[in-house]
DNA sequence: ATTGTATACGAAATCGATTTAGTTTAATGA
DNA sequence: TCATTAAACTAAATCGATTTCGTATACAAT
């Protein structure tokens, strides 16, 4: 049924030897031979048994997605990103979720390594703390790509956004609008992306010797619409005043805003808003929310292009040395802080 | 490096075939070399390699999830269940996405069919019509389920929700409120999805004996909040009146309410409002959005299921019939329709 | 003593490729 | 002329499992 290798060798009479060398294009086959055997494969449909030539090769043409939480936009959009660019190359996508679950992440990168995929995407949950599965994988044959949320302590490849560097730029925007108690919501005390964002925020109070109260410092872990409105509302019941608002991802800020709009703040005369991720929904509320854009093409191509760069050294038996990418986030203002 | 059965049966003082069917309990083994087999291999971490077993089993243990459109909720919702029961029962998922491109889901299932994936999990994009690549996959060693959104023409396992049902159910809940010039936006004319929940909405004027205006049946692509908008818009500005509106997803409904109110329409008493998908934006504006929710966990429980069960049929060598799962959707009612 | 029958195990073939280590042929150089 | 080299090809080993077909042993039945 199935087309093998010995099916054009048979039909060419020549070995099979012939065939796979030819296939790739080996230099110790003529260029006749191997004309004639890649018009007959294409003609008969061969393809390559994948799992068999893994015997010999390692190379299974498989990269593992990692994301914490794949039900959100950021991830969902990110890792749509990331498949066109994997199936695009002749790779294929084994995509696992998190679910922000240090414990399932630690099973997902076992189940990847088991599977011997070539590489492996991943982007680590709020809650990670342990690098032993990272350190197992760079140990392994995948090679490890870590994007988005990375560890500190862990040397491997990285491709993040510049996450200290926005925020203190947004936060000295609003600081020199004239806001200066400012309510951070971060994802969590423990993530690298979150902590390089408080370091930016700090910093840019630091410039401006401006105090930070902690009070305004709150960490969601859910981001949603309503954990936007429900830390609004307790701050504001707490008597905790603010004039400015930056959180990790837009329905927060949202959710918030409408709280602040609901009982008469002036938005954003009163209380300046900014959120991330720039979704559509930002743009429907009134006044539109100002949001931090990050450029989820722009990542999944980093990734990518870092992943088939180690490839090819590999290939040359290189050892190719550890890189990391930064991505240049960008404020998109809108009436929320204007 | 690797550990294989070889280590095993060289430290054990067996054949290579006896570890072999002791891991796979050959009845011909005896019971306490089987437990001496397990152990060692339990103590020294060995681990089949599935490649190398794929050359005489033909399982790869691998599934492939086709979805029209995974930056939706929806989507990377009913994705996310469907990853968690595939890595339960020890298999790995490879995720692609259509993109609502015919095309690419052709490639899509090609290139899924060459990595010889056990089962294939699909939802059509709304725009296919051919049914020759399902055909192929059925003819493949691959099994195949569709869901969601199916063909009608090919005989295959399908999971759907009860489409026409639920619809018709809705459109006459707002019948029976008065409502008698009802918008129904829809996401495509030829999906299957869609046409089951427009015979729906047909079936419950006629029962009614009203008559549908086609100008108040719109085709929408984007689905967004700005598209509910403009259509909203487009329905007021062609004098097109409506009291009513449903639409398959909830951004649609969003959009266009956002448009009525600002226009000086009381929601509900003048126009009531249905969603679908029961997101949580839709409980963030005022009035709460009205919504059919479809229990997605369940969807992905009944796929997976079946998929079981027709690889243990498989294994008997029975064949097994192909099988149409509903599960019912439910309106949840908001202040938008009350 | 012979035949029959479980039970427990193993040698070797096999899956479908790749790769090593040659071999053959023709051309080149001294 | 003979050794050398390059080009083009192949037999056989190999990757790591599974599976077919046997074999050896013990025990029961005739």
């Amino acid at each position: 049924m199935k087309i093998t290798i010995k099916d054009i060798a048979k039909a060419l009479e020549i070995s099979t030897t012939t065939v796979s060398k030819a296939m790739n294009d080996y230099s110790d086959i003529g260029n006749e031979t191997k004309k004639k055997v890649k018009e007959y494969a294409e003609k008969i449909g061969y393809e390559p048994n994948i799992h068999a030539s893994f015997l010999r090769t390692k190379k299974t043409k498989l990269i593992g997605i990692v994301v914490p939480n794949l039900n959100t936009n950021f991830y969902s959009e990110l890792v749509a990103s990331l498949i066109v660019r994997i199936t695009k190359n002749g790779y294929l996508p084994i995509v696992l979720n998190s679910a922000e679950s240090e414990q399932v992440e630690s099973e997902n990168l076992e189940r990847l390594m088991r599977q011997k995929v070539d590489g492996i995407f991943i982007s680590l949950t709020k809650e990670t703390t342990s690098t032993v599965y990272l350190t197992k994988v760079m140990s392994s044959s995948s090679s490890l790509i870590t994007f988005s949320n990375t560890s500190k302590v862990i040397t491997c490849n990285k491709v993040v956004f510049n996450d200290k560097a926005i925020i203190k730029r947004v936060t000295e925007y609003l600081i020199n609008k004239g806001n200066s108690k400012i309510a951070f919501i971060r994802k969590s005390l423990i993530s690298q992306n979150s902590i390089n964002q408080f370091i930016g925020f700090r910093e840019a109070h630091e410039v401006n010797k401006i105090s930070i109260d902690n009070q305004r410092i709150v960490v969601s872990k859910q981001g949603t619409l309503s954990e936007g409105y429900r830390i609004a509302k307790e701050l504001f019941n707490s008597g905790i005043q603010i004039d400015g608002f930056i959180s990790y991802n837009d329905p927060l800020a949202i959710g918030a805003m409408t709280f602040y709009k609901e009982n008469g703040s002036n938005i954003p005369n009163d209380i300046r808003f900014i959120g991330q991720e720039n979704s559509e929904i930002g743009t429907f509320f009134s006044p539109e929310l100002s949001s931090i854009k990050q450029n989820l093409s722009l990542m999944a191509e980093k990734i990518m292009r870092l992943f088939l760069e180690e490839q090819a050294e590999l290939k040359q038996k290189k050892i190719s040395p550890i890189k990391r990418e930064e991505i240049k986030a960008e404020l998109i203002e809108r009436a929320s802080s204007i």
